[in-house]
DNA sequence: TCAATCCATCAACATTTCTTGATCAGGAGT
DNA sequence: ACTCCTGATCAAGAAATGTTGATGGATTGA
C-alpha cells in the first residue's frame, strides 16, 4: 500500500503540482481577481476594499484569507485596520508556473509531435 | 436593476476577469495539471492518458471536458480515437494575465505606495 | 467606563465541483 | 449481423467552496 503511490504523490514533480493547483485556485474567483486589481496600486485596508467592492464583510474577509494562505497577499495590522498588499514573489511563481506548462515546441513553428499513437 | 449592475459586469475588465476566472479555475485542480503535463510532449489519445494517470474513464473525460470547455486544449478524431493537444495560444493568454496582475513597481526596487491609507 | 469601529471567525446553508458506475453511440474487425 | 473497443454523457452522491448573518476580540476616542 505504499510504493507505487508514494512515487506519485512525493516527487518533485508532483509536489509543484500541488502548489500550483493551490495558486491557480486562489485566482480562480472573480471576487478575488477583483482584490488584486485593487492592491496592483499598493497596499490598502479591508474596509476600503468593502466599499469599493460592494461585499459582505465576512465574504471579504473569507476571499482575502483564501490569498493569504495562497501566499498571495501579506496583511499587516496598524491599530485597528489591517493592510493588504500583493506577494510579488507569488506572482512570480504563478508566472514560472504558467511557462513551465507551455508544450515544448514553438507556437505556429512547427506542429506538436504525435506522441502517444495509440495501441500501436 | 440595470445601471450600477451593468457597468460592473460589462465592462471590459469585468470580461477579462470572468475568462482569467475560467482559465485559473480550469488549471487549478492536480488532475488536470498532470494532464496538461502530460500534452506538453505533443498530442495524446484518451486511452494514453488513461493508462498514465491510472484514472477512471469517466473521470478523465470530465476534466478533459474542462479543460476543452476553457479552450486550453483542444481534441481530433481518428477512427475510434480521440487526440487531445494544448492550445498554446491559450497558455499565452494565461501568461498574459498572470503578467497584467502583477503590481505597478519593480518588485525589489521601492516599496509599493501605501494608498487607501484608511479614513484618513 | 462606554460606545463605536475594524475585522476575524463561526455555524448554517447554498452552490459548485468532483467522483463513480451505468449507459450509449460510433468505428473496426469477425 | 454481431461483438469489441474507445470515449462521451448522464444521474446520484460526496466533497469542496462560497455566502450570509451573528458573535467576539482588539483598538480608538469620548
Amino acid at each position: 500500500m505504499h510504493t507505487m503511490e508514494r512515487s506519485r504523490s512525493n516527487s518533485p514533480s508532483a509536489r509543484l503540482r500541488a502548489r500550483a493547483a493551490t495558486l491557480f485556485q486562489a485566482l480562480s474567483d472573480e471576487t478575488r481577481l477583483e482584490i488584486l486589481d485593487m492592491l496592483r496600486g499598493g497596499e490598502r485596508c479591508v474596509c476600503d476594499l468593502q466599499g469599493a467592492l460592494d461585499a459582505a464583510q465576512s465574504r471579504l474577509s473569507f476571499h482575502l484569507r483564501v490569498l493569504r494562505e495562497a501566499g498571495l497577499v501579506s496583511d499587516r495590522k496598524e491599530g485597528r485596520w489591517s493592510y493588504y498588499s500583493i506577494v510579488p514573489q507569488a506572482l512570480a511563481e504563478v508566472h514560472d508556473l504558467v511557462v513551465a506548462q507551455r508544450p515544448a515546441t514553438i507556437p505556429g513553428r512547427a506542429k506538436l509531435p504525435v506522441i502517444g499513437r495509440c495501441c500501436g
